[in-house]
DNA sequence: CTTAAATTGTGAACAATGTTCAATTACACT
DNA sequence: AGTGTAATTGAACATTGTTCACAATTTAAG
Protein backbone atom coordinates (compact mmCIF):
# COMPACT_ATOMS: atom_id res chain seq x y z
CA UNK A 1 0.00 0.00 0.00
CA UNK A 2 1.29 3.15 -0.72
CA UNK A 3 0.32 6.58 -2.00
CA UNK A 4 -2.21 6.05 0.33
CA UNK A 5 -2.95 9.57 0.94
CA UNK A 6 -4.74 9.34 4.13
CA UNK A 7 -2.65 12.32 5.59
CA UNK A 8 -0.31 14.71 4.09
CA UNK A 9 3.38 15.16 5.31
CA UNK A 10 2.09 17.71 7.68
CA UNK A 11 -0.04 15.82 9.37
CA UNK A 12 2.17 13.02 9.18
CA UNK A 13 4.69 14.98 11.13
CA UNK A 14 2.30 16.00 13.69
CA UNK A 15 1.29 12.57 14.45
CA UNK A 16 4.78 11.69 14.93
CA UNK A 17 5.00 14.25 17.35
CA UNK A 18 2.26 13.66 19.27
CA UNK A 19 3.39 9.71 19.44
CA UNK A 20 6.57 10.26 20.30
CA UNK A 21 6.06 12.95 23.13
CA UNK A 22 3.69 10.60 24.42
CA UNK A 23 6.29 7.81 24.40
CA UNK A 24 8.97 10.39 25.79
CA UNK A 25 6.09 11.13 28.95
CA UNK A 26 5.59 7.47 29.97
CA UNK A 27 8.99 5.71 29.49
CA UNK A 28 11.22 8.35 28.84
CA UNK A 29 14.05 8.68 26.19
CA UNK A 30 15.26 5.02 26.31
CA UNK A 31 11.81 4.12 25.26
CA UNK A 32 11.47 6.34 22.21
CA UNK A 33 12.37 4.24 18.87
CA UNK A 34 12.32 5.04 15.30
CA UNK A 35 9.71 1.84 14.63
CA UNK A 36 7.43 2.46 18.29
CA UNK A 37 6.69 5.60 16.62
CA UNK A 38 5.84 4.87 13.23
CA UNK A 39 3.67 1.58 14.01
CA UNK A 40 2.03 4.00 16.66
CA UNK A 41 0.93 6.39 13.90
CA UNK A 42 0.29 3.11 11.36
CA UNK A 43 3.21 3.90 9.43
CA UNK A 44 6.11 2.52 8.89
CA UNK A 45 9.65 3.53 9.93
CA UNK A 46 10.73 4.53 6.11
CA UNK A 47 7.72 7.12 6.40
CA UNK A 48 9.68 8.39 9.34
CA UNK A 49 12.18 9.25 7.64
CA UNK A 50 10.77 11.12 4.71
CA UNK A 51 9.27 13.75 7.19
CA UNK A 52 12.16 13.68 9.51
CA UNK A 53 15.89 13.90 8.82
CA UNK A 54 16.73 11.85 11.51
CA UNK A 55 15.94 10.50 15.23
CA UNK A 56 17.62 13.60 16.22
CA UNK A 57 15.46 15.73 14.14
CA UNK A 58 12.59 14.63 15.33
CA UNK A 59 13.78 14.80 18.97
CA UNK A 60 14.69 18.67 18.22
CA UNK A 61 11.20 19.37 17.52
CA UNK A 62 9.95 17.46 20.61
CA UNK A 63 12.31 19.81 22.53
CA UNK A 64 10.77 22.73 20.36
CA UNK A 65 7.11 22.53 21.68
CA UNK A 66 9.02 21.64 25.07
CA UNK A 67 10.16 25.21 25.11
CA UNK A 68 6.59 26.73 23.64
CA UNK A 69 4.46 25.14 26.40
CA UNK A 70 7.32 26.58 29.01
CA UNK A 71 7.17 30.03 27.40
CA UNK A 72 3.82 29.43 27.84
CA UNK A 73 3.58 28.94 31.25
CA UNK A 74 6.05 31.88 32.47
CA UNK A 75 4.17 34.41 30.44
CA UNK A 76 0.57 33.05 31.45
CA UNK A 77 -1.35 34.95 33.70
CA UNK A 78 1.45 37.91 33.76
CA UNK A 79 0.48 40.44 36.61
CA UNK A 80 2.92 43.44 35.93
CA UNK A 81 1.67 45.43 38.80
CA UNK A 82 3.10 42.51 41.33
CA UNK A 83 6.07 43.45 42.87
CA UNK A 84 8.60 42.38 40.61
CA UNK A 85 10.92 40.47 42.98
CA UNK A 86 8.00 38.07 43.82
CA UNK A 87 7.42 37.73 40.27
CA UNK A 88 11.28 36.79 39.20
CA UNK A 89 10.77 34.02 42.34
CA UNK A 90 7.66 32.67 40.98
CA UNK A 91 9.51 32.14 37.35
CA UNK A 92 11.46 29.91 39.03
CA UNK A 93 8.79 28.18 40.81
CA UNK A 94 6.91 27.97 37.26
CA UNK A 95 10.12 26.23 36.31
CA UNK A 96 10.87 23.86 38.62
CA UNK A 97 7.43 22.89 39.08
CA UNK A 98 7.10 22.33 35.41
CA UNK A 99 10.63 20.45 34.69
CA UNK A 100 8.95 18.09 37.98
CA UNK A 101 5.81 17.75 36.86
CA UNK A 102 7.19 16.62 33.08
CA UNK A 103 10.68 15.40 33.96
CA UNK A 104 11.00 13.38 30.95
CA UNK A 105 10.02 15.76 28.50
CA UNK A 106 11.93 18.04 30.38
CA UNK A 107 15.13 16.30 30.51
CA UNK A 108 15.34 15.60 26.72
CA UNK A 109 15.92 19.14 26.05
CA UNK A 110 19.33 18.71 27.62
CA UNK A 111 20.00 15.26 26.91
CA UNK A 112 20.29 16.04 23.64
CA UNK A 113 23.89 17.08 22.54
CA UNK A 114 24.29 18.83 19.64
CA UNK A 115 26.01 16.82 17.12
CA UNK A 116 29.44 18.63 15.75
CA UNK A 117 28.75 18.64 11.95
CA UNK A 118 24.73 19.57 12.58
CA UNK A 119 24.97 22.84 15.23
CA UNK A 120 22.14 24.02 16.28
CA UNK A 121 19.17 25.13 13.60
CA UNK A 122 18.54 29.22 14.39
CA UNK A 123 14.96 28.43 15.07
CA UNK A 124 15.74 26.02 17.94
CA UNK A 125 18.72 28.63 19.46
CA UNK A 126 15.03 31.59 19.18
CA UNK A 127 13.12 29.27 20.86
CA UNK A 128 15.25 28.91 23.81
CA UNK A 129 16.02 32.75 23.66
CA UNK A 130 12.57 33.56 24.02
CA UNK A 131 12.59 31.91 27.40
CA UNK A 132 15.31 33.33 28.64
CA UNK A 133 14.66 37.01 27.64
CA UNK A 134 11.59 36.46 30.11
CA UNK A 135 14.27 36.34 33.03
CA UNK A 136 16.03 39.06 31.62
CA UNK A 137 12.85 41.30 31.33
CA UNK A 138 11.94 40.82 35.00
CA UNK A 139 15.16 40.88 36.21
CA UNK A 140 15.62 44.60 34.62
CA UNK A 141 13.56 46.47 36.92
CA UNK A 142 15.05 45.24 40.03
CA UNK A 143 18.20 46.88 39.06
CA UNK A 144 17.91 49.81 37.05
CA UNK A 145 21.27 51.53 37.68
CA UNK A 146 22.75 48.32 36.05
CA UNK A 147 24.58 48.08 32.45
CA UNK A 148 22.46 46.28 30.49
CA UNK A 149 25.80 43.88 29.77
CA UNK A 150 25.56 43.78 34.18
CA UNK A 151 21.55 42.64 34.07
CA UNK A 152 21.98 39.81 31.44
CA UNK A 153 24.93 38.15 33.08
CA UNK A 154 23.03 38.24 36.15
CA UNK A 155 20.17 36.66 34.41
CA UNK A 156 21.73 34.50 33.00
CA UNK A 157 23.75 33.14 35.92
CA UNK A 158 20.35 33.45 37.94
CA UNK A 159 18.81 31.30 34.93
CA UNK A 160 21.75 28.97 35.08
CA UNK A 161 21.52 28.29 38.91
CA UNK A 162 17.90 27.76 39.25
CA UNK A 163 18.58 24.83 36.12
CA UNK A 164 21.39 23.41 38.64
CA UNK A 165 19.58 22.54 41.39
CA UNK A 166 16.54 21.58 39.45
CA UNK A 167 18.71 19.00 37.38
CA UNK A 168 20.41 18.11 40.97
CA UNK A 169 17.54 17.35 42.20
CA UNK A 170 15.17 15.79 39.66
CA UNK A 171 18.10 13.52 39.27
CA UNK A 172 18.70 13.04 42.89
CA UNK A 173 22.27 13.22 42.80
CA UNK A 174 22.36 15.40 45.55
CA UNK A 175 20.21 12.80 48.40
CA UNK A 176 16.43 12.14 47.67
CA UNK A 177 14.72 15.45 47.76
CA UNK A 178 11.14 16.58 46.51
CA UNK A 179 9.82 19.14 44.85
CA UNK A 180 9.07 21.63 48.12
CA UNK A 181 12.95 21.54 49.48
CA UNK A 182 14.09 21.96 45.28
CA UNK A 183 11.97 24.98 45.44
CA UNK A 184 13.38 25.85 48.60
CA UNK A 185 16.95 25.53 47.65
CA UNK A 186 16.32 27.93 44.42
CA UNK A 187 14.24 30.54 46.37
CA UNK A 188 17.30 30.71 48.55
CA UNK A 189 19.19 30.90 45.85
CA UNK A 190 17.46 34.05 44.16
CA UNK A 191 16.47 36.05 47.46
CA UNK A 192 20.64 36.38 48.24
CA UNK A 193 21.85 36.29 45.01
CA UNK A 194 19.59 39.57 44.56
CA UNK A 195 20.39 40.89 48.31
CA UNK A 196 23.51 41.39 47.12
CA UNK A 197 22.68 42.39 43.06
CA UNK A 198 20.68 45.16 44.08
CA UNK A 199 22.39 46.24 46.85
CA UNK A 200 25.56 46.76 45.99
CA UNK A 201 24.59 48.11 42.53
CA UNK A 202 26.61 51.28 42.19
CA UNK B 1 43.19 -19.81 24.39
CA UNK B 2 41.67 -19.34 27.62
CA UNK B 3 43.33 -19.39 31.13
CA UNK B 4 45.82 -17.54 30.17
CA UNK B 5 46.76 -15.87 33.04
CA UNK B 6 48.45 -13.19 31.87
CA UNK B 7 46.49 -10.59 34.21
CA UNK B 8 44.66 -11.49 37.15
CA UNK B 9 41.17 -9.55 37.10
CA UNK B 10 42.16 -7.17 38.88
CA UNK B 11 44.71 -6.41 36.41
CA UNK B 12 42.11 -6.68 33.78
CA UNK B 13 39.46 -4.65 35.73
CA UNK B 14 42.59 -1.42 35.78
CA UNK B 15 42.98 -1.98 32.22
CA UNK B 16 39.71 -1.74 31.48
CA UNK B 17 39.08 1.39 33.33
CA UNK B 18 42.49 3.04 32.22
CA UNK B 19 41.37 2.26 28.09
CA UNK B 20 37.46 3.07 28.55
CA UNK B 21 38.81 6.39 29.93
CA UNK B 22 40.98 6.99 27.33
CA UNK B 23 38.40 6.63 24.70
CA UNK B 24 36.13 8.73 26.53
CA UNK B 25 38.46 11.68 27.06
CA UNK B 26 39.06 11.15 23.02
CA UNK B 27 36.14 10.35 21.79
CA UNK B 28 33.39 11.26 23.95
CA UNK B 29 30.47 8.77 25.70
CA UNK B 30 29.51 8.06 22.34
CA UNK B 31 33.18 6.01 21.49
CA UNK B 32 32.47 3.79 23.91
CA UNK B 33 31.23 0.29 23.40
CA UNK B 34 32.36 -3.03 25.06
CA UNK B 35 34.43 -4.41 21.48
CA UNK B 36 36.64 -1.43 21.66
CA UNK B 37 37.53 -1.45 25.33
CA UNK B 38 38.42 -5.12 25.47
CA UNK B 39 40.41 -4.90 22.24
CA UNK B 40 42.01 -2.37 23.38
CA UNK B 41 43.12 -4.30 26.13
CA UNK B 42 43.82 -7.42 23.92
CA UNK B 43 40.62 -9.27 25.32
CA UNK B 44 37.11 -9.88 23.95
CA UNK B 45 33.77 -8.57 24.86
CA UNK B 46 32.75 -11.61 27.00
CA UNK B 47 36.37 -11.58 29.57
CA UNK B 48 34.61 -7.66 29.78
CA UNK B 49 31.80 -9.08 31.42
CA UNK B 50 33.47 -11.44 33.43
CA UNK B 51 34.86 -8.41 35.43
CA UNK B 52 31.66 -5.99 35.04
CA UNK B 53 28.28 -6.68 35.03
CA UNK B 54 27.55 -4.43 32.08
CA UNK B 55 29.10 -1.16 30.68
CA UNK B 56 26.78 1.10 33.33
CA UNK B 57 28.86 -0.74 35.95
CA UNK B 58 31.68 0.12 34.34
CA UNK B 59 30.58 3.48 33.33
CA UNK B 60 30.24 4.05 37.45
CA UNK B 61 33.30 2.95 38.31
CA UNK B 62 35.09 5.67 35.76
CA UNK B 63 33.01 8.26 37.03
CA UNK B 64 34.04 7.19 40.31
CA UNK B 65 37.43 7.99 39.70
CA UNK B 66 36.41 11.61 37.99
CA UNK B 67 35.12 12.34 41.46
CA UNK B 68 38.29 11.47 43.48
CA UNK B 69 40.44 13.30 41.17
CA UNK B 70 37.64 16.01 41.32
CA UNK B 71 38.30 16.01 44.92
CA UNK B 72 41.95 15.57 45.01
CA UNK B 73 41.90 18.87 42.87
CA UNK B 74 39.55 20.33 45.58
CA UNK B 75 41.37 19.35 48.50
CA UNK B 76 45.20 20.14 46.72
CA UNK B 77 47.10 22.97 47.83
CA UNK B 78 45.01 23.85 50.57
CA UNK B 79 45.63 27.11 52.00
CA UNK B 80 43.25 27.54 55.58
CA UNK B 81 45.10 30.67 56.50
CA UNK B 82 43.89 32.31 53.04
CA UNK B 83 40.49 34.58 53.49
CA UNK B 84 37.34 31.92 53.69
CA UNK B 85 35.61 33.66 50.86
CA UNK B 86 38.02 33.50 48.63
CA UNK B 87 38.72 30.16 48.84
CA UNK B 88 35.14 29.13 48.40
CA UNK B 89 35.57 31.59 44.86
CA UNK B 90 38.49 29.43 44.39
CA UNK B 91 36.63 25.97 44.67
CA UNK B 92 33.91 27.22 42.08
CA UNK B 93 37.12 28.37 39.63
CA UNK B 94 38.47 24.60 39.97
CA UNK B 95 35.30 23.05 39.64
CA UNK B 96 34.80 24.82 36.26
CA UNK B 97 38.09 24.63 35.12
CA UNK B 98 38.31 21.18 35.50
CA UNK B 99 35.20 20.65 33.59
CA UNK B 100 36.54 22.67 31.00
CA UNK B 101 39.49 21.15 30.85
CA UNK B 102 38.08 17.57 30.68
CA UNK B 103 34.51 18.12 29.58
CA UNK B 104 33.82 14.03 28.32
CA UNK B 105 34.82 12.38 31.48
CA UNK B 106 32.85 15.57 33.12
CA UNK B 107 30.11 14.87 31.33
CA UNK B 108 29.45 11.01 31.79
CA UNK B 109 29.11 11.99 35.65
CA UNK B 110 25.33 13.37 34.62
CA UNK B 111 24.33 11.63 31.53
CA UNK B 112 24.42 8.38 33.51
CA UNK B 113 21.02 8.07 34.62
CA UNK B 114 20.62 5.41 37.82
CA UNK B 115 17.85 2.78 36.38
CA UNK B 116 15.23 2.18 38.27
CA UNK B 117 15.85 -1.87 39.54
CA UNK B 118 19.69 -0.79 40.18
CA UNK B 119 19.87 2.44 42.22
CA UNK B 120 22.76 4.11 42.75
CA UNK B 121 25.38 2.10 44.88
CA UNK B 122 26.10 3.26 48.62
CA UNK B 123 30.20 3.68 47.61
CA UNK B 124 29.67 5.95 45.06
CA UNK B 125 27.16 7.98 46.82
CA UNK B 126 30.19 8.45 49.15
CA UNK B 127 32.24 9.85 46.86
CA UNK B 128 29.83 12.05 45.76
CA UNK B 129 29.28 13.65 48.93
CA UNK B 130 32.94 13.61 49.93
CA UNK B 131 33.17 16.15 47.18
CA UNK B 132 29.88 17.96 48.38
CA UNK B 133 31.11 18.10 51.80
CA UNK B 134 34.19 20.15 50.85
CA UNK B 135 32.02 23.04 49.75
CA UNK B 136 30.05 22.86 52.67
CA UNK B 137 33.15 23.00 55.08
CA UNK B 138 34.79 25.78 53.36
CA UNK B 139 31.10 27.68 53.57
CA UNK B 140 30.82 27.25 56.90
CA UNK B 141 33.46 29.90 58.26
CA UNK B 142 31.61 32.43 56.06
CA UNK B 143 28.44 32.45 58.09
CA UNK B 144 29.24 31.19 61.44
CA UNK B 145 25.30 31.95 63.12
CA UNK B 146 23.77 30.11 60.57
CA UNK B 147 22.26 26.72 61.82
CA UNK B 148 23.89 23.43 60.36
CA UNK B 149 21.07 22.72 58.38
CA UNK B 150 20.69 26.23 56.86
CA UNK B 151 24.29 26.07 55.95
CA UNK B 152 23.99 22.74 53.95
CA UNK B 153 21.12 24.11 51.87
CA UNK B 154 23.25 27.41 51.27
CA UNK B 155 26.23 24.89 50.26
CA UNK B 156 23.78 22.86 48.02
CA UNK B 157 22.39 25.80 46.48
CA UNK B 158 25.50 27.43 45.94
CA UNK B 159 27.18 24.16 44.18
CA UNK B 160 24.20 23.67 42.32
CA UNK B 161 24.31 27.20 40.84
CA UNK B 162 27.83 26.86 39.83
CA UNK B 163 27.04 23.15 38.14
CA UNK B 164 24.06 24.60 36.84
CA UNK B 165 26.50 27.32 34.82
CA UNK B 166 28.89 25.00 33.93
CA UNK B 167 26.35 22.65 32.13
CA UNK B 168 24.91 25.43 30.20
CA UNK B 169 28.11 26.67 29.53
CA UNK B 170 29.89 23.92 28.11
CA UNK B 171 26.61 22.29 26.13
CA UNK B 172 26.69 26.17 24.89
CA UNK B 173 22.81 26.10 25.62
CA UNK B 174 23.33 29.67 26.22
CA UNK B 175 24.96 31.12 23.11
CA UNK B 176 28.63 30.85 22.28
CA UNK B 177 30.45 30.83 25.71
CA UNK B 178 34.52 30.51 26.33
CA UNK B 179 35.59 29.20 29.86
CA UNK B 180 36.28 33.25 30.99
CA UNK B 181 32.91 33.80 30.35
CA UNK B 182 31.36 30.85 32.27
CA UNK B 183 33.64 31.82 35.55
CA UNK B 184 32.92 35.47 35.25
CA UNK B 185 29.27 34.05 35.60
CA UNK B 186 30.09 32.00 38.26
CA UNK B 187 31.83 34.39 40.46
CA UNK B 188 28.89 36.48 39.58
CA UNK B 189 26.71 34.07 41.48
CA UNK B 190 28.76 33.34 44.79
CA UNK B 191 29.89 36.73 45.27
CA UNK B 192 26.45 38.23 45.36
CA UNK B 193 24.68 34.70 46.87
CA UNK B 194 27.26 34.72 49.83
CA UNK B 195 26.59 38.75 50.07
CA UNK B 196 22.82 38.10 51.32
CA UNK B 197 23.72 35.23 52.78
CA UNK B 198 26.21 36.41 55.16
CA UNK B 199 24.68 39.90 55.90
CA UNK B 200 21.39 39.20 56.39
CA UNK B 201 21.75 36.42 58.88
CA UNK B 202 20.28 36.79 62.33
C1' DC C 1 55.02 -38.14 33.34
C1' DT C 2 50.17 -38.95 32.39
C1' DT C 3 45.64 -37.98 33.21
C1' DA C 4 41.68 -35.81 35.13
C1' DA C 5 39.59 -31.76 37.01
C1' DA C 6 39.08 -27.06 37.59
C1' DT C 7 39.17 -22.66 35.76
C1' DT C 8 39.59 -18.99 32.49
C1' DG C 9 38.72 -16.86 28.05
C1' DT C 10 36.36 -17.11 23.66
C1' DG C 11 33.44 -15.70 19.98
C1' DA C 12 29.34 -17.09 17.67
C1' DA C 13 24.63 -15.97 18.40
C1' DC C 14 20.54 -13.02 19.71
C1' DA C 15 17.59 -9.23 19.96
C1' DA C 16 17.30 -4.35 19.18
C1' DT C 17 18.82 -0.12 17.30
C1' DG C 18 19.10 3.82 13.49
C1' DT C 19 19.10 4.33 8.71
C1' DT C 20 18.72 3.42 3.62
C1' DC C 21 16.66 2.51 -0.83
C1' DA C 22 15.04 -0.69 -4.56
C1' DA C 23 10.69 -2.44 -5.14
C1' DT C 24 5.81 -2.07 -4.80
C1' DT C 25 1.47 -0.09 -4.70
C1' DA C 26 -2.20 3.32 -5.21
C1' DC C 27 -3.71 7.31 -7.22
C1' DA C 28 -4.52 10.96 -11.17
C1' DC C 29 -4.90 11.92 -15.64
C1' DT C 30 -5.46 10.98 -20.54
C1' DA D 1 -8.20 0.83 -19.75
C1' DG D 2 -3.58 2.32 -19.67
C1' DT D 3 0.26 4.82 -18.21
C1' DG D 4 3.16 7.60 -15.46
C1' DT D 5 4.08 9.56 -11.08
C1' DA D 6 4.59 9.86 -6.42
C1' DA D 7 4.02 7.86 -1.81
C1' DT D 8 4.91 4.00 1.10
C1' DT D 9 6.92 -0.04 2.25
C1' DG D 10 9.86 -3.40 4.54
C1' DA D 11 13.79 -6.15 3.79
C1' DA D 12 18.60 -5.35 4.45
C1' DC D 13 22.86 -3.49 6.74
C1' DA D 14 25.90 -2.16 10.22
C1' DT D 15 26.25 -1.65 15.23
C1' DT D 16 24.99 -2.10 19.75
C1' DG D 17 24.83 -4.66 24.63
C1' DT D 18 24.68 -9.11 26.50
C1' DT D 19 24.87 -14.22 27.06
C1' DC D 20 26.67 -18.84 27.38
C1' DA D 21 28.08 -23.42 25.50
C1' DC D 22 32.40 -24.53 24.40
C1' DA D 23 37.45 -24.78 24.02
C1' DA D 24 41.88 -24.14 25.72
C1' DT D 25 45.06 -24.03 29.47
C1' DT D 26 46.66 -24.43 34.02
C1' DT D 27 46.66 -27.05 38.19
C1' DA D 28 46.28 -31.21 40.93
C1' DA D 29 46.31 -36.02 41.46
C1' DG D 30 47.88 -40.48 40.66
Amino acid sequence: MARRNDHSHEEIRDMALAAAEQIIVEQGSDGLTARKVASEIGYTVGTLYLVFANLDDLIMHINARTLDRLHQLMTDGETPNRIEKDRLIQLGQIYIHFAHSDPHRWALIFEHRPSDDRPTPDWYIEKAMRVFAVVEETLQPLAPRRTKSELSQAACALWAGIHGICILGITQKLGDVGEDSVQELAKSLMVNYLSGFSNNQA
